[in-house]
DNA sequence: TTGGAACCTGAACGGGGGCTGAGCCGTGCG
DNA sequence: CGCACGGCTCAGCCCCCGTTCAGGTTCCAA
Protein backbone atom coordinates (compact mmCIF):
# COMPACT_ATOMS: atom_id res chain seq x y z
CA UNK A 1 0.00 0.00 0.00
CA UNK A 2 1.09 3.42 -0.79
CA UNK A 3 0.72 6.46 1.02
CA UNK A 4 0.99 10.22 1.22
CA UNK A 5 2.07 12.33 4.57
CA UNK A 6 1.63 15.98 4.30
CA UNK A 7 3.43 17.16 6.96
CA UNK A 8 5.33 20.09 7.65
CA UNK A 9 7.02 19.62 11.07
CA UNK A 10 9.89 18.30 9.84
CA UNK A 11 10.70 16.33 12.69
CA UNK A 12 6.94 14.51 13.04
CA UNK A 13 7.40 14.03 9.36
CA UNK A 14 10.35 11.99 9.73
CA UNK A 15 8.68 10.32 12.46
CA UNK A 16 5.74 9.34 10.38
CA UNK A 17 7.39 8.46 7.45
CA UNK A 18 9.67 5.97 9.42
CA UNK A 19 7.51 4.71 11.24
CA UNK A 20 4.75 3.71 8.75
CA UNK A 21 7.38 2.54 6.30
CA UNK A 22 7.98 -0.05 9.21
CA UNK A 23 4.71 -1.11 8.91
CA UNK A 24 5.35 -2.13 5.26
CA UNK A 25 3.92 1.10 3.59
CA UNK A 26 5.40 2.75 0.43
CA UNK A 27 5.61 6.31 1.88
CA UNK A 28 6.05 9.44 -0.36
CA UNK A 29 6.30 12.75 2.08
CA UNK A 30 5.04 16.42 1.21
CA UNK A 31 6.06 19.34 3.26
CA UNK A 32 3.81 22.02 2.23
CA UNK A 33 0.14 22.10 0.42
CA UNK A 34 1.11 22.92 -2.66
CA UNK A 35 3.25 19.64 -3.21
CA UNK A 36 1.04 17.92 -1.14
CA UNK A 37 -2.03 18.50 -3.82
CA UNK A 38 0.03 18.04 -7.01
CA UNK A 39 1.08 14.45 -5.55
CA UNK A 40 -2.30 13.61 -4.26
CA UNK A 41 -4.13 14.13 -8.10
CA UNK A 42 -1.20 12.73 -9.65
CA UNK A 43 -0.04 9.37 -8.19
CA UNK A 44 -2.80 6.87 -6.87
CA UNK A 45 -2.35 6.93 -3.17
CA UNK A 46 -4.27 4.02 -0.74
CA UNK A 47 -4.37 6.69 1.13
CA UNK A 48 -3.20 10.29 3.00
CA UNK A 49 -2.31 11.34 6.10
CA UNK A 50 -2.83 15.13 6.19
CA UNK A 51 -1.92 18.14 8.51
CA UNK A 52 -4.26 20.95 8.51
CA UNK A 53 -1.90 23.76 9.00
CA UNK A 54 0.73 23.76 6.46
CA UNK A 55 2.55 26.39 4.69
CA UNK A 56 1.84 28.19 1.31
CA UNK A 57 -1.89 26.35 0.71
CA UNK A 58 -3.59 25.27 3.90
CA UNK A 59 -4.91 21.56 4.73
CA UNK A 60 -8.29 22.17 3.79
CA UNK A 61 -8.22 23.98 0.74
CA UNK A 62 -6.15 20.86 -0.33
CA UNK A 63 -8.55 19.04 0.62
CA UNK A 64 -11.22 20.42 -1.22
CA UNK A 65 -9.48 20.90 -4.01
CA UNK A 66 -8.65 16.98 -4.13
CA UNK A 67 -12.86 16.32 -3.90
CA UNK A 68 -13.46 19.03 -6.13
CA UNK A 69 -11.59 17.41 -8.68
CA UNK A 70 -12.50 14.36 -7.88
CA UNK A 71 -10.03 12.65 -5.89
CA UNK A 72 -11.73 9.87 -3.78
CA UNK A 73 -8.34 8.85 -2.05
CA UNK A 74 -8.93 8.30 1.98
CA UNK A 75 -7.77 10.98 3.61
CA UNK A 76 -7.01 11.72 7.62
CA UNK A 77 -6.55 14.66 8.88
CA UNK A 78 -4.60 16.15 11.83
CA UNK A 79 -5.68 18.49 13.99
CA UNK A 80 -3.99 21.03 16.75
CA UNK A 81 -5.52 20.12 19.70
CA UNK A 82 -9.40 21.37 20.75
CA UNK A 83 -9.99 22.79 17.56
CA UNK A 84 -13.28 21.51 17.01
CA UNK A 85 -14.63 23.66 13.87
CA UNK A 86 -11.55 22.91 12.06
CA UNK A 87 -12.21 18.91 12.49
CA UNK A 88 -16.09 19.60 11.67
CA UNK A 89 -14.90 21.65 8.63
CA UNK A 90 -12.30 18.46 7.40
CA UNK A 91 -15.43 16.36 8.17
CA UNK A 92 -17.46 18.80 5.96
CA UNK A 93 -14.26 19.48 3.31
CA UNK A 94 -14.43 15.04 2.99
CA UNK A 95 -12.16 13.53 5.33
CA UNK A 96 -12.66 10.30 6.03
CA UNK A 97 -11.35 10.20 9.91
CA UNK A 98 -9.52 12.69 11.82
CA UNK A 99 -6.82 12.72 14.63
CA UNK A 100 -5.94 15.27 17.04
CA UNK A 101 -2.45 16.41 17.53
CA UNK A 102 -0.23 15.43 19.56
CA UNK A 103 -1.66 11.96 18.46
CA UNK A 104 -0.80 8.40 20.01
CA UNK A 105 1.06 6.48 16.55
CA UNK A 106 -0.41 3.42 17.05
CA UNK A 107 -3.88 5.14 16.76
CA UNK A 108 -2.70 6.47 13.86
CA UNK A 109 -1.61 3.21 12.25
CA UNK A 110 -4.64 1.21 13.66
CA UNK A 111 -6.87 3.94 11.67
CA UNK A 112 -4.81 4.09 8.61
CA UNK A 113 -5.32 -0.16 8.50
CA UNK A 114 -8.96 0.66 9.08
CA UNK A 115 -9.81 3.35 6.47
CA UNK A 116 -7.72 0.96 3.99
CA UNK A 117 -9.72 -2.14 4.52
CA UNK A 118 -12.89 -0.11 4.57
CA UNK A 119 -12.63 1.58 1.21
CA UNK A 120 -11.20 -1.61 -0.40
CA UNK A 121 -14.34 -2.85 0.62
CA UNK A 122 -13.04 -5.45 3.35
CA UNK A 123 -15.40 -5.29 6.37
CA UNK A 124 -13.71 -7.88 8.27
CA UNK A 125 -9.78 -6.84 9.63
CA UNK A 126 -8.58 -9.92 8.28
CA UNK A 127 -9.10 -10.86 4.49
CA UNK A 128 -9.05 -14.66 2.90
CA UNK A 129 -8.50 -15.75 0.25
CA UNK A 130 -8.90 -19.52 0.30
CA UNK A 131 -6.39 -21.12 2.64
CA UNK A 132 -4.46 -17.63 2.24
CA UNK A 133 -5.41 -15.22 5.23
CA UNK A 134 -3.91 -11.88 5.84
CA UNK A 135 -4.70 -10.35 9.36
CA UNK A 136 -4.59 -6.36 8.40
CA UNK A 137 -3.79 -5.42 12.18
CA UNK A 138 -0.59 -7.60 12.97
CA UNK A 139 0.45 -8.23 8.89
CA UNK A 140 0.62 -12.08 9.68
CA UNK A 141 0.00 -14.08 6.64
CA UNK A 142 -1.24 -17.36 7.29
CA UNK A 143 -1.91 -20.46 4.72
CA UNK A 144 -4.59 -22.78 6.77
CA UNK A 145 -3.75 -21.41 9.68
CA UNK A 146 -0.03 -22.27 9.31
CA UNK A 147 2.44 -18.55 9.53
CA UNK A 148 4.37 -17.50 6.42
CA UNK A 149 7.29 -15.38 6.24
CA UNK A 150 7.16 -13.01 3.89
CA UNK A 151 9.98 -10.10 3.31
CA UNK A 152 8.69 -6.35 2.84
CA UNK A 153 7.85 -6.42 -0.69
CA UNK A 154 6.44 -10.06 -1.01
CA UNK A 155 4.69 -8.83 1.62
CA UNK A 156 3.53 -5.82 -0.16
CA UNK A 157 2.51 -7.76 -3.34
CA UNK A 158 0.57 -9.96 -1.79
CA UNK A 159 -1.25 -7.41 0.60
CA UNK A 160 -2.09 -5.45 -2.27
CA UNK A 161 -3.57 -8.33 -4.43
CA UNK A 162 -5.47 -9.13 -1.26
CA UNK A 163 -7.10 -6.10 -0.73
CA UNK A 164 -8.03 -5.51 -4.52
CA UNK A 165 -8.72 -9.32 -4.90
CA UNK A 166 -11.08 -10.84 -7.29
CA UNK A 167 -9.77 -7.96 -9.67
CA UNK A 168 -7.02 -8.14 -12.18
CA UNK A 169 -4.32 -5.91 -11.37
CA UNK A 170 -2.24 -4.95 -13.90
CA UNK A 171 2.14 -5.14 -13.80
CA UNK A 172 2.15 -1.55 -13.39
CA UNK A 173 -0.46 -0.77 -11.19
CA UNK A 174 1.43 -2.73 -8.64
CA UNK A 175 4.61 -1.11 -9.24
CA UNK A 176 2.51 2.20 -8.56
CA UNK A 177 0.98 0.96 -5.21
CA UNK A 178 4.18 -0.76 -3.87
CA UNK A 179 6.97 1.73 -4.69
CA UNK A 180 7.26 5.06 -3.40
CA UNK A 181 7.73 8.09 -6.06
CA UNK A 182 10.98 7.02 -8.04
CA UNK A 183 10.93 3.52 -9.55
CA UNK A 184 11.99 2.14 -12.45
CA UNK A 185 9.16 0.94 -14.96
CA UNK A 186 11.12 -1.40 -16.90
CA UNK A 187 11.79 -4.71 -15.00
CA UNK A 188 10.81 -8.21 -14.07
CA UNK A 189 11.02 -7.33 -9.97
CA UNK A 190 6.91 -8.17 -9.63
CA UNK A 191 7.04 -11.52 -11.59
CA UNK A 192 10.14 -12.82 -9.33
CA UNK A 193 7.81 -11.60 -6.17
CA UNK A 194 5.04 -13.23 -7.72
CA UNK A 195 7.15 -16.39 -7.98
CA UNK A 196 8.53 -16.16 -4.37
CA UNK A 197 4.98 -15.81 -3.10
CA UNK A 198 3.45 -19.02 -5.21
CA UNK A 199 6.53 -20.79 -3.78
CA UNK A 200 5.70 -19.82 0.06
CA UNK A 201 2.34 -19.87 -0.46
CA UNK A 202 2.27 -23.48 -1.93
CA UNK A 203 -1.08 -22.73 -2.92
CA UNK A 204 -2.27 -21.58 -6.31
CA UNK A 205 -4.16 -18.41 -5.28
CA UNK A 206 -2.64 -16.01 -7.84
CA UNK A 207 -3.56 -16.31 -11.08
CA UNK A 208 -1.58 -14.68 -14.16
CA UNK A 209 -3.99 -13.28 -16.64
CA UNK A 210 -2.05 -13.15 -19.80
CA UNK A 211 -1.26 -9.84 -20.96
CA UNK A 212 -3.05 -8.10 -18.32
CA UNK A 213 -1.62 -8.91 -15.29
CA UNK A 214 -2.45 -10.91 -11.98
CA UNK A 215 -5.32 -11.79 -10.40
CA UNK A 216 -6.13 -13.65 -6.47
CA UNK A 217 -8.35 -16.31 -6.77
CA UNK A 218 -11.98 -15.00 -4.76
CA UNK A 219 -12.68 -18.64 -3.28
CA UNK B 1 -13.33 -2.12 -27.02
CA UNK B 2 -11.04 0.04 -29.47
CA UNK B 3 -9.93 3.54 -27.66
CA UNK B 4 -8.58 6.94 -29.20
CA UNK B 5 -6.30 8.73 -27.37
CA UNK B 6 -5.72 12.37 -28.76
CA UNK B 7 -2.95 13.62 -26.33
CA UNK B 8 0.39 15.93 -27.72
CA UNK B 9 2.30 15.47 -24.66
CA UNK B 10 4.45 12.26 -25.60
CA UNK B 11 4.66 11.17 -21.57
CA UNK B 12 1.18 11.37 -20.82
CA UNK B 13 -0.23 9.58 -24.49
CA UNK B 14 2.52 6.90 -23.45
CA UNK B 15 1.73 6.70 -19.82
CA UNK B 16 -2.35 6.32 -20.85
CA UNK B 17 -1.77 4.18 -24.36
CA UNK B 18 0.30 1.49 -21.77
CA UNK B 19 -2.08 1.66 -19.05
CA UNK B 20 -5.54 1.36 -20.81
CA UNK B 21 -3.92 -1.39 -23.18
CA UNK B 22 -2.55 -3.45 -20.10
CA UNK B 23 -7.39 -2.97 -19.04
CA UNK B 24 -7.72 -4.86 -22.17
CA UNK B 25 -8.43 -1.84 -24.74
CA UNK B 26 -7.25 -1.97 -28.40
CA UNK B 27 -5.62 2.03 -28.11
CA UNK B 28 -4.57 4.19 -31.10
CA UNK B 29 -2.95 7.09 -30.56
CA UNK B 30 -3.02 10.95 -32.16
CA UNK B 31 -0.71 13.36 -31.64
CA UNK B 32 -2.43 16.38 -32.95
CA UNK B 33 -5.66 17.73 -33.25
CA UNK B 34 -6.05 17.48 -37.47
CA UNK B 35 -5.13 13.24 -36.92
CA UNK B 36 -7.35 13.12 -34.07
CA UNK B 37 -10.19 14.71 -35.61
CA UNK B 38 -9.71 12.41 -38.95
CA UNK B 39 -9.12 9.47 -36.87
CA UNK B 40 -12.67 10.09 -34.90
CA UNK B 41 -14.46 10.69 -37.96
CA UNK B 42 -12.77 7.62 -39.95
CA UNK B 43 -12.62 4.52 -37.06
CA UNK B 44 -15.23 3.44 -35.31
CA UNK B 45 -14.10 3.97 -31.16
CA UNK B 46 -15.80 3.04 -28.01
CA UNK B 47 -14.66 6.12 -26.31
CA UNK B 48 -12.21 8.42 -26.92
CA UNK B 49 -9.77 10.45 -24.16
CA UNK B 50 -9.31 14.53 -25.62
CA UNK B 51 -7.02 16.56 -24.58
CA UNK B 52 -7.96 20.25 -24.86
CA UNK B 53 -5.17 21.90 -25.39
CA UNK B 54 -3.62 20.45 -29.06
CA UNK B 55 -0.99 21.86 -31.74
CA UNK B 56 -2.67 22.67 -35.29
CA UNK B 57 -6.47 22.32 -34.24
CA UNK B 58 -7.43 22.64 -30.85
CA UNK B 59 -9.43 19.65 -28.57
CA UNK B 60 -12.58 21.54 -29.25
CA UNK B 61 -12.84 22.30 -32.68
CA UNK B 62 -12.06 19.30 -32.76
CA UNK B 63 -15.07 17.73 -30.79
CA UNK B 64 -17.51 20.64 -32.43
CA UNK B 65 -16.03 19.10 -35.53
CA UNK B 66 -17.24 15.91 -34.72
CA UNK B 67 -20.77 16.70 -33.36
CA UNK B 68 -21.41 18.43 -36.52
CA UNK B 69 -20.16 15.34 -38.71
CA UNK B 70 -22.53 13.48 -36.40
CA UNK B 71 -19.53 11.58 -34.87
CA UNK B 72 -21.52 10.35 -31.68
CA UNK B 73 -18.37 8.65 -29.75
CA UNK B 74 -18.72 9.12 -26.26
CA UNK B 75 -15.64 11.29 -25.49
CA UNK B 76 -14.06 11.98 -22.23
CA UNK B 77 -12.31 15.79 -22.43
CA UNK B 78 -9.02 16.55 -20.38
CA UNK B 79 -8.52 19.98 -19.12
CA UNK B 80 -5.95 22.41 -17.89
CA UNK B 81 -6.30 22.53 -13.83
CA UNK B 82 -9.11 25.44 -12.95
CA UNK B 83 -9.85 26.25 -16.44
CA UNK B 84 -13.29 25.90 -15.58
CA UNK B 85 -14.51 28.16 -18.66
CA UNK B 86 -13.26 25.36 -20.93
CA UNK B 87 -15.13 22.75 -18.88
CA UNK B 88 -18.09 24.40 -19.64
CA UNK B 89 -17.50 24.74 -23.32
CA UNK B 90 -16.23 21.18 -23.31
CA UNK B 91 -19.65 20.07 -21.80
CA UNK B 92 -21.60 22.31 -24.12
CA UNK B 93 -19.35 21.16 -27.28
CA UNK B 94 -20.66 17.26 -26.54
CA UNK B 95 -18.30 15.91 -24.00
CA UNK B 96 -19.71 13.09 -22.09
CA UNK B 97 -17.29 13.30 -18.87
CA UNK B 98 -14.48 15.89 -18.02
CA UNK B 99 -11.78 15.56 -15.68
CA UNK B 100 -8.86 18.12 -14.73
CA UNK B 101 -4.87 17.49 -15.21
CA UNK B 102 -3.50 16.23 -13.24
CA UNK B 103 -6.10 13.24 -13.18
CA UNK B 104 -5.11 10.27 -11.23
CA UNK B 105 -5.36 7.42 -13.64
CA UNK B 106 -7.62 5.13 -11.95
CA UNK B 107 -10.40 7.72 -12.18
CA UNK B 108 -9.78 7.32 -15.37
CA UNK B 109 -9.89 3.92 -16.08
CA UNK B 110 -13.40 4.20 -14.17
CA UNK B 111 -15.05 7.24 -16.26
CA UNK B 112 -14.04 5.65 -19.27
CA UNK B 113 -15.73 1.80 -17.97
CA UNK B 114 -18.56 4.08 -17.08
CA UNK B 115 -19.05 6.19 -19.87
CA UNK B 116 -18.55 2.86 -22.19
CA UNK B 117 -21.25 0.98 -20.31
CA UNK B 118 -23.65 4.21 -20.17
CA UNK B 119 -23.37 4.27 -23.90
CA UNK B 120 -23.95 0.49 -24.74
CA UNK B 121 -27.06 1.21 -22.59
CA UNK B 122 -26.44 -0.63 -19.72
CA UNK B 123 -27.17 0.72 -16.30
CA UNK B 124 -25.52 -1.96 -14.02
CA UNK B 125 -21.89 -2.77 -14.22
CA UNK B 126 -23.12 -6.56 -14.98
CA UNK B 127 -24.72 -7.09 -18.39
CA UNK B 128 -26.42 -10.28 -18.74
CA UNK B 129 -27.27 -12.82 -21.18
CA UNK B 130 -29.08 -15.78 -19.86
CA UNK B 131 -26.47 -17.66 -17.41
CA UNK B 132 -23.39 -15.84 -19.06
CA UNK B 133 -22.71 -12.95 -17.00
CA UNK B 134 -19.90 -9.96 -17.70
CA UNK B 135 -18.74 -7.77 -14.67
CA UNK B 136 -17.67 -5.13 -16.72
CA UNK B 137 -15.41 -3.83 -13.57
CA UNK B 138 -13.86 -6.85 -13.04
CA UNK B 139 -13.99 -8.19 -16.40
CA UNK B 140 -15.22 -11.41 -15.08
CA UNK B 141 -17.24 -13.95 -17.35
CA UNK B 142 -19.55 -16.53 -15.34
CA UNK B 143 -21.73 -19.09 -16.67
CA UNK B 144 -24.10 -20.30 -14.08
CA UNK B 145 -21.77 -18.46 -11.53
CA UNK B 146 -19.46 -20.73 -12.14
CA UNK B 147 -16.37 -18.41 -13.32
CA UNK B 148 -14.68 -18.98 -17.29
CA UNK B 149 -10.99 -18.69 -17.85
CA UNK B 150 -10.57 -16.46 -21.30
CA UNK B 151 -7.61 -14.99 -23.30
CA UNK B 152 -7.39 -11.34 -23.82
CA UNK B 153 -9.03 -11.76 -27.26
CA UNK B 154 -11.56 -13.82 -26.51
CA UNK B 155 -12.55 -11.61 -23.98
CA UNK B 156 -12.36 -8.94 -25.95
CA UNK B 157 -14.58 -10.07 -28.80
CA UNK B 158 -17.45 -11.86 -25.93
CA UNK B 159 -16.79 -8.33 -24.36
CA UNK B 160 -18.00 -6.66 -27.71
CA UNK B 161 -20.70 -8.77 -28.54
CA UNK B 162 -22.43 -8.71 -25.12
CA UNK B 163 -22.38 -4.47 -24.98
CA UNK B 164 -24.37 -4.93 -27.86
CA UNK B 165 -26.62 -7.86 -26.90
CA UNK B 166 -29.39 -8.71 -29.07
CA UNK B 167 -28.41 -6.71 -31.94
CA UNK B 168 -26.26 -8.45 -34.97
CA UNK B 169 -22.30 -7.37 -35.15
CA UNK B 170 -20.76 -8.03 -38.59
CA UNK B 171 -17.55 -9.83 -38.56
CA UNK B 172 -15.82 -6.60 -39.98
CA UNK B 173 -17.73 -4.20 -36.81
CA UNK B 174 -16.22 -6.90 -34.55
CA UNK B 175 -12.72 -6.67 -36.10
CA UNK B 176 -12.66 -3.06 -36.37
CA UNK B 177 -13.14 -2.48 -32.60
CA UNK B 178 -10.96 -5.52 -31.37
CA UNK B 179 -8.23 -4.38 -32.94
CA UNK B 180 -6.04 -1.47 -32.92
CA UNK B 181 -5.67 0.20 -36.26
CA UNK B 182 -3.51 -2.07 -37.99
CA UNK B 183 -5.48 -5.02 -38.94
CA UNK B 184 -5.60 -7.73 -41.43
CA UNK B 185 -8.72 -8.21 -43.22
CA UNK B 186 -8.55 -11.62 -45.29
CA UNK B 187 -8.67 -14.13 -41.98
CA UNK B 188 -11.26 -16.03 -40.05
CA UNK B 189 -9.44 -14.87 -36.82
CA UNK B 190 -12.94 -14.06 -35.88
CA UNK B 191 -14.62 -16.92 -36.21
CA UNK B 192 -12.19 -19.48 -34.48
CA UNK B 193 -12.60 -16.97 -31.78
CA UNK B 194 -16.50 -17.53 -31.73
CA UNK B 195 -15.26 -20.94 -31.29
CA UNK B 196 -13.77 -21.15 -28.94
CA UNK B 197 -16.00 -18.71 -26.82
CA UNK B 198 -18.89 -21.19 -27.59
CA UNK B 199 -16.79 -24.64 -26.43
CA UNK B 200 -15.71 -22.39 -23.09
CA UNK B 201 -19.11 -21.49 -22.32
CA UNK B 202 -20.90 -24.58 -23.00
CA UNK B 203 -23.90 -22.09 -23.86
CA UNK B 204 -25.67 -21.90 -27.28
CA UNK B 205 -26.01 -18.16 -26.66
CA UNK B 206 -23.69 -17.26 -29.42
CA UNK B 207 -26.41 -17.42 -32.63
CA UNK B 208 -24.60 -16.89 -36.06
CA UNK B 209 -26.65 -14.97 -38.39
CA UNK B 210 -25.67 -16.48 -42.02
CA UNK B 211 -24.31 -13.56 -44.35
CA UNK B 212 -24.42 -10.90 -41.63
CA UNK B 213 -22.52 -11.73 -38.43
CA UNK B 214 -23.29 -12.78 -34.66
CA UNK B 215 -25.68 -12.01 -32.80
CA UNK B 216 -25.72 -12.70 -28.73
CA UNK B 217 -29.27 -13.96 -27.60
CA UNK B 218 -31.13 -11.49 -25.44
CA UNK B 219 -32.59 -14.08 -22.78
C1' DT C 1 -30.15 -32.88 -56.30
C1' DT C 2 -26.20 -30.50 -56.90
C1' DG C 3 -22.86 -26.79 -56.67
C1' DG C 4 -21.08 -23.20 -54.33
C1' DA C 5 -20.73 -19.97 -50.73
C1' DA C 6 -20.55 -19.29 -45.91
C1' DC C 7 -19.16 -21.09 -41.80
C1' DC C 8 -16.98 -24.33 -38.46
C1' DT C 9 -13.16 -26.88 -36.53
C1' DG C 10 -9.01 -29.41 -35.63
C1' DA C 11 -4.16 -29.18 -36.09
C1' DA C 12 0.06 -26.88 -36.41
C1' DC C 13 3.38 -23.14 -35.87
C1' DG C 14 5.88 -19.10 -34.64
C1' DG C 15 6.51 -15.23 -31.57
C1' DG C 16 6.42 -13.27 -27.43
C1' DG C 17 4.95 -12.87 -22.69
C1' DG C 18 5.98 -14.90 -18.47
C1' DC C 19 8.77 -17.89 -15.25
C1' DT C 20 12.94 -19.16 -13.04
C1' DG C 21 17.71 -20.08 -11.54
C1' DA C 22 21.92 -17.86 -10.92
C1' DG C 23 24.50 -14.15 -9.82
C1' DC C 24 25.45 -9.21 -8.40
C1' DC C 25 25.10 -5.47 -5.19
C1' DG C 26 24.07 -2.86 -1.15
C1' DT C 27 22.97 -3.02 3.70
C1' DG C 28 22.79 -4.45 8.34
C1' DC C 29 24.62 -7.18 11.80
C1' DG C 30 27.60 -10.13 14.31
C1' DC D 1 35.77 -7.19 8.34
C1' DG D 2 33.03 -10.84 6.57
C1' DC D 3 28.73 -12.97 6.28
C1' DA D 4 23.78 -13.32 5.45
C1' DC D 5 19.93 -11.64 3.44
C1' DG D 6 16.83 -9.04 0.65
C1' DG D 7 16.27 -6.69 -3.61
C1' DC D 8 17.32 -6.45 -8.36
C1' DT D 9 18.96 -7.84 -13.04
C1' DC D 10 19.75 -10.90 -16.72
C1' DA D 11 19.49 -14.65 -19.86
C1' DG D 12 17.44 -18.55 -21.34
C1' DC D 13 13.66 -21.61 -21.53
C1' DC D 14 8.86 -22.85 -21.85
C1' DC D 15 4.48 -22.71 -23.21
C1' DC D 16 0.41 -20.01 -24.14
C1' DC D 17 -2.02 -17.49 -27.54
C1' DG D 18 -3.02 -15.54 -31.88
C1' DT D 19 -3.02 -16.78 -36.42
C1' DT D 20 -3.21 -19.53 -40.47
C1' DC D 21 -4.60 -23.30 -43.28
C1' DA D 22 -6.95 -27.29 -44.87
C1' DG D 23 -10.68 -30.02 -44.86
C1' DG D 24 -15.35 -30.78 -43.35
C1' DT D 25 -20.22 -29.29 -42.66
C1' DT D 26 -24.29 -26.57 -43.23
C1' DC D 27 -27.27 -23.74 -45.77
C1' DC D 28 -29.30 -21.76 -49.81
C1' DA D 29 -30.34 -21.10 -54.74
C1' DA D 30 -31.13 -22.87 -59.00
Amino acid sequence: MRLLVVEDDADLARQLTERLSAEGYAVDRAGDGEEGQFLGETEPYDAVVLDLGLPKVDGLSVLRAWRAAGVATPVIILTARGTWSEKVQGIDAGADDYLAKPFNMEELLARVRALIRRTKGHASPEIACGPVVLDTRTGRVTVDGRPVDLTAHEHRVLSYLMHRKGQVVSRTELTEHIYAQDFDRDSNTIEVFVGRLRRKLGVDVIRTVRGLGYRMEEA
